[in-house]
RNA sequence: AGGCGCGUAGCUCAGAGGUUAGAGCGCCUGCUUGACACGCAGGAGGUCGGUGGUUCGAGUCCACCCGUGCCUACCA
C-alpha cells in the first residue's frame, strides 16, 4: 500500500519551488525521472488481488497516431492511474499491432516492393533508396524483414509520444502482434482448436475480396450504397410461356442454377418442381420453394446463382444445388465449357459463343456486356431501372466482394452463439449500453469465422500437408506441429519425420500457404501479455485481466473474437471490465480518421497545449461518449496547469507565523477552514464512487469545481490570516488547511494531469506523487478535533455566509468600478436570527479579503448593503 | 426496417424526480489585489427538440412523434 504522509506536515527544509513557477519542460523533464525511478515498472505481487491487469489495444503501426488515440488512451491511463494510486500494482503492457494488411500496404509503398512467394531469399537485401516504378518483386522473407524493419521504426516514434503523454506504461512490457511470442500463442490457441474439433478447415462458399485475392471474415464487412439497376429477364417456361425475374447481376445468369420463389405465394406454387431454361445460355434449371424469398421484392422470384450474394449461399446449401462458378479469384469471368456433364445447354454452340463475349472480364464489364446480348436476343424487359442499393465491401477493400469457392480454415463459433451471449452479459461493461453491440452482432453471425487470408505478412498456420503422388496436398491428413515447437513457419520450417528436400514434391510434404487473420492474432492478446502458457506465475495473477479498453466500433471483432478465444480455451472471460472510448469528431461531427484527411497530428498539439492540456480534453470525453476535437478545451486545461502551479506556490509559501510542533488534529479550528475540509471529504468519496464506476470525467469535472471555488473564494478568504493578521493561531489554522487541501487536491488531480502535479509534489513532499495513497475522506475529518453533526452544519452556515457576503460586495465593488485598493467604509449585513451570530466567526477574513472597514450586523431579510468607498468622501 | 445512443445558452458539455436550470469557451463592463494579467471581479445570454401522460412537483420517469449518429439487417 502507498504511504500517506501526514497531510498537514511540512519540511521547511524539503520546501523548494520556483519564484516563477511554469510548464514547460515539464514533459521532458518527468519522463525521464520516470524512467529512472521505475515508477509505473510492475513488479508482481503474490496475490491477484492486488494487481490490476490492462488489456491494452494495440495501435496499427502502419498510420501514424492521431487524437483519437491520445483520447482514448489517455482513458486508460486515467483508470491505471487511480488503480496504482489505490495500492494496486498495475499490470499495463503496450503491443504494437504490426501484423496484417495494413503493414503490407504500408511497406510496399515506402519502399516500392511487392511480395512474390516464388522467389528464393537474398541474404542481405536492401531496398532501392528510392522506391522504383514499377515496383521491385522480393521473396517472402525478404519481404517480412522489410515489414520488421519499418515497423521497428515506427513503433519508436509510437513508444515516444506515448511517453510525451505520459502514459503510465510498463515499458519495459511490449509485445508485437507479428513477435515470436504472439505468434507462439496464436499458433499454440490455434493447436488447442484444431486437437478439439474447434478448428476446422472446409471447400466452400467463401466471401472474398477480387483486389487483395484474400478471404475476410464477416466481421470485416462494412456496406456501402452504390448505383445498380434491376433489370427484369425472361426465363423460357415453355413455348411462349416466360417467368420474369429482376436481377441487379444479370452477368451471373450463367452461374444461374435455380429460381426460388416463397413457398406460399400462389403465382408460383405451380411452377415449384418444373423446370425453366435460363436465357442466353438454354441452360435447365428448377423452380424452388424456400421461405427466404419475398413475394414483394421484384416479380416475386428470384434467381439463385453460385454465388451473388450471402442469401445465395443459403439457399444453394438448404435447397442442396450444384455449383456452377463463374467469378474467379480475381474477379474475372472464368472460363466455361458449356458442353460439359451437369452444364448441358439446349444450344451449346450459342451459349458458348455468348459466353465467349464475357469470358475474362471483369463483372461490371461483363455486366454492360450481357445487358446488350440480353437486349438483342429479346430477354430483357424493358430497360434497366436503376436503382441505389448496399452493397458489401471488404472493409479496407475497393471493389465489391465476391462470393467465391476455396479451401479455409474456421473458428467454430456459431454454436457457441448462445454461451457468449451470456459471456457478454457477464462481462461488466462501461457504459452498460455497449453490451448491447455484442450481442446484436453475436445474434446477426450467420457463419463460423473465416480465420485464413491468402496474404503474407502475418501468423502462419502451424500445419503441413503430404503430397500425393501427384503432388496435391491430402489435406485431411494435416500435419500439426508439436507445441515445443512453435512458433513455426511452414514455408520454411520441416514437420517431424521429413526432410526439407521433400518440399513440394510429390510423396513429401507441403506448408499451408496462408497466414491467420489479424484479429486471430490480436484475440488472444489477453493470453500473450499475462504469459500464457509459460509463465505460469505471471499468468495466474493477471489472468483473467481486469481492463480491456477499447473504441466501439471493434466490439464485433476484437472484443468478440476476444471473448470466444478465451471462452474456448479457458472456459472463461478474458478479462471482468470493459471500458469503451467513443470517437474523437472533427467540428463537422465526423470521425476524425486518417482515410478522411482530417486527422491532427498529436505531437504538435501536446506541444502547444502542453500534455496535461491535451490530457484535460480527453479525460472530459465520457466513456463510450463520441467527443468533439476541441483545442479550446485543451487550452483550458493548459490554465489549470498553471492555475495549480500558483495556487500550490501560494499554500507552501507559508511565509506567515506557524508556531513549530502543534498536532495536526488540533490545527485546524476556524470554522470556514473546517467547512471547507469537510466539503473536500465529501468530494473524495464522490470522485472515488465515480472512479470505481469508470466514470473519469466525472471525478475531473468534479475536482476542478471545487479547486476553482478554493481558489476564488477560500484562498481569498484566508489569506490576510494566514500571513498573521489575526495571530498565530488564526495562521496556523489556515495553514494547515492549506496544506492538507493542496495534498488531497494534487492527489485527486494526478491521474489527469502527472506533469503538474508531480512537479508540486516535487516541491515538498518525497516519491512519486502517482505512487501515494489515493486521498480518503478519512486522512481529512481526523483532522478535526470536532467532528459532529452539529459543528458541521454551524461551519457550513459560516462559509455559506462568507460566499453570499463576498459575492455581493465584489457585485457591488463591480457595478461601481471601484478598484480594490480603496476600502469600502461598512458593509451592513442582515442575516436570520440562527445564522447571525456566526457571522463574526469570518468578519475579519471578509474585512481583509474585501477591503472593508467596518461590517454592521443586523437580524432581518438577508441582505448586504455596501454603505460607500473611502475615495467617495473624499472626491 | 429493427436495436442502441444523443438532442439543455452562439460553441463544447454537466445536470443520479425536489429552491429561481449550471460550468467552461466566446461576448460585454471593470480591476496591474501581496500565488497567478496564462490573472481577478461582475454581467448579458435558455418556451431544456415536439406533443401528450404519470406525479403535490418533470430537463430528469412513461408513450408517441421529429431530428441526428452509430450498430445490425435488407441487397433477387
Amino acid at each position: 500500500m502507498p504511504s500517506s504522509p501526514r497531510l498537514t506536515q511540512l519540511d521547511p527544509a524539503r520546501l523548494q519551488f520556483p519564484d516563477k513557477p511554469a510548464l514547460e519542460g515539464l514533459e521532458a523533464k518527468w519522463i525521464s525521472r520516470w524512467e529512472e525511478s521505475g515508477v509505473y515498472r510492475f513488479a508482481r505481487p503474490a496475490s491477484r488481488e492486488d494487481v490490476f491487469s490492462i488489456d491494452t489495444p494495440p495501435p496499427t503501426v502502419s498510420g501514424s497516431l492521431h487524437v483519437g488515440h491520445v483520447f482514448s488512451f489517455t482513458h486508460t491511463d486515467l483508470i491505471a492511474r487511480y488503480q496504482r494510486m489505490r495500492g494496486k500494482a498495475v499490470f499495463y503492457p503496450m503491443g504494437w499491432d504490426d501484423n496484417g494488411l495494413p503493414t503490407e500496404r504500408r511497406v510496399q509503398n515506402y519502399y516500392g516492393v511487392r511480395c512474390d512467394p516464388s522467389l528464393p531469399y537474398v541474404p542481405n537485401f536492401q531496398p532501392p533508396a528510392q522506391p522504383p516504378k514499377p515496383p521491385l518483386s522480393v521473396s517472402r522473407p525478404n519481404f517480412i524483414e522489410l515489414c520488421e524493419r519499418l515497423t521497428l521504426e515506427d513503433e519508436k516514434i509510437f513508444e515516444q509520444l506515448w511517453r510525451t503523454l505520459g502514459l503510465s506504461v510498463d515499458w519495459s512490457m511490449t509485445y508485437a502482434t507479428i513477435g515470436k511470442r504472439a505468434q507462439r500463442v496464436s499458433q499454440l490457441v490455434f493447436l488447442h482448436h484444431l486437437k478439439r474439433g474447434l478448428a476446422y478447415q472446409v471447400e466452400a462458399p467463401t466471401l472474398w475480396d477480387i483486389d487483395f485475392k484474400t478471404a475476410v471474415a464477416q466481421a470485416e464487412l462494412e456496406d456501402r450504397e452504390m448505383p445498380g439497376a434491376y433489370h427484369r429477364i425472361k426465363f423460357r417456361l415453355g413455348p411462349d410461356r416466360f417467368i420474369e425475374i429482376d436481377t441487379t447481376r444479370p452477368e451471373l445468369i450463367p452461374a444461374c442454377v435455380a429460381l426460388v420463389a416463397h413457398p406460399d405465394d400462389a403465382r408460383y406454387q405451380p411452377l415449384f418442381g418444373q423446370e425453366v431454361e435460363t436465357p442466353l445460355f438454354g441452360v435447365k434449371v428448377p423452380v424452388r420453394a424456400h421461405t427466404l424469398a419475398d413475394p414483394a421484392k421484384g416479380s416475386g422470384i428470384a434467381m439463385i446463382c453460385t454465388f451473388g450474394d450471402i442469401t445465395d449461399v443459403t439457399w444453394w446449401r438448404e435447397l442442396s444445388l450444384p455449383v456452377r462458378a463463374v467469378i474467379q479469384t480475381d474477379g474475372t469471368l472464368r472460363h466455361v465449357s458449356w458442353n460439359t456433364p451437369g452444364l448441358e445447354s439446349t444450344d451449346p454452340d450459342r451459349a458458348q459463343r455468348c459466353y465467349g463475349e464475357l469470358q475474362g472480364l471483369s463483372a461490371a464489364k461483363a455486366r454492360v456486356k450481357i445487358v446488350e446480348q440480353l437486349r438483342d436476343s429479346g430477354d430483357l424487359v424493358g430497360e434497366p431501372r436503376p436503382i441505389t442499393h448496399a452493397v458489401k465491401f471488404y472493409e479496407k477493400g475497393d471493389r465489391p466482394l465476391e462470393i467465391v469457392t476455396s479451401r479455409q480454415w474456421f473458428i467454430k463459433t456459431i454454436e457457441f452463439r448462445e454461451a457468449l451471449i451470456a459471456r457478454g452479459k457477464e462481462l461488466r461493461w462501461h457504459p452498460e449500453y455497449m453490451e448491447t453491440r455484442f450481442e446484436n452482432w453475436a445474434n446477426g453471425l450467420n457463419g463460423d469465422w473465416c480465420v485464413s487470408r491468402q496474404r503474407f505478412f502475418g501468423v502462419p498456420f502451424p500445419v503441413w500437408y503430404p503430397l500425393d503422388a501427384q503432388g496435391r496436398p491430402e489435406y485431411d491428413k494435416a500435419i500439426p506441429a508439436r507445441e515445443d515447437q512453435l512458433p513455426v513457419d511452414p514455408s520454411t520450417d520441416v514437420p517431424g519425420g521429413y526432410r526439407e528436400e521433400q518440399r513440394g514434391v510429390p510423396g513429401g510434404f507441403a506448408g499451408d500457404p496462408d497466414v491467420m487473420d489479424t484479429w486471430a492474432t490480436s484475440s488472444v492478446s489477453p493470453q500473450i501479455v499475462c504469459g500464457w502458457p509459460d509463465d505460469r506465475e505471471l499468468f495466474r495473477i493477471t489472468f483473467p485481466m481486469d481492463l480491456r479498453p477499447q473504441a466501439h466500433d471493434i466490439i464485433r471483432t476484437w472484443l468478440f473474437d476476444s471473448v470466444l478465444r478465451a471462452h474456448l480455451e479457458h472456459d472463461s472471460l478474458p478479462w471482468t471490465h470493459a471500458a469503451i472510448s467513443g470517437w474523437v469528431l472533427d467540428p463537422d461531427r465526423k470521425k476524425m480518421s486518417k482515410s478522411k484527411g482530417n486527422v491532427v497530428t498529436p505531437l504538435a498539439l501536446l506541444e502547444e497545449h502542453g500534455s496535461d492540456g491535451a490530457r484535460y480534453w480527453a479525460a472530459s470525453g465520457r466513456p463510450g461518449t463520441d467527443t468533439a476535437f476541441d483545442p479550446g478545451q485543451m487550452k483550458v486545461g493548459r490554465r489549470l496547469a498553471i492555475k495549480i502551479l500558483n495556487a500550490s506556490k501560494f499554500a507552501l509559501m507559508n511565509s506567515a507565523p506557524v508556531r513549530p510542533g502543534l498536532q495536526a488534529a488540533a490545527d485546524i479550528t476556524a470554522a470556514v477552514d473546517r467547512a471547507m475540509v469537510r466539503n473536500l471529504a465529501a468530494l473524495v468519496d464522490e470522485a472515488t464512487n465515480a472512479f470505481e464506476g469508470y466514470d473519469y470525467a466525472r471525478v475531473l469535472q468534479r475536482t476542478e469545481t471545487f479547486f476553482w471555488g478554493f481558489c476564488d473564494d477560500y484562498l481569498e478568504l484566508v489569506k490576510g490570516r494566514r500571513y498573521g493578521e489575526q495571530g498565530i493561531e488564526g495562521a496556523s489554522s489556515a495553514n494547515a488547511t492549506l496544506t492538507a487541501a493542496l495534498s488531497v487536491m494534487l492527489r485527486l488531480f494526478a491521474p489527469f494531469l502527472p506533469f503538474v502535479t508531480e512537479e508540486v509534489w516535487s516541491w515538498w513532499r518525497e516519491g512519486s506523487i502517482h505512487k501515494a495513497a489515493w486521498p480518503t475522506a478519512g486522512e481529512l475529518t481526523s483532522l478535526l478535533a470536532d467532528n459532529s453533526d452539529g459543528t458541521s452544519q454551524s461551519d457550513q452556515a459560516v462559509y455559506e455566509l462568507a460566499q453570499r457576503v463576498m459575492f455581493a460586495v465584489r457585485k457591488d465593488r463591480s457595478e461601481k468600478k471601484q478598484p480594490l485598493k480603496i476600502p469600502i467604509t461598512k458593509v451592513t449585513v442582515r442575516e436570520l436570527q440562527p445564522v447571525l451570530p456566526s457571522f463574526r466567526l469570518v468578519e475579519a477574513d471578509l474585512k481583509s479579503a474585501l477591503r472593508v472597514n467596518q461590517f454592521d450586523v443586523a437580524e432581518g431579510q438577508p441582505e448586504v448593503v455596501v454603505d460607500g468607498y473611502e475615495a467617495d468622501r473624499e472626491g
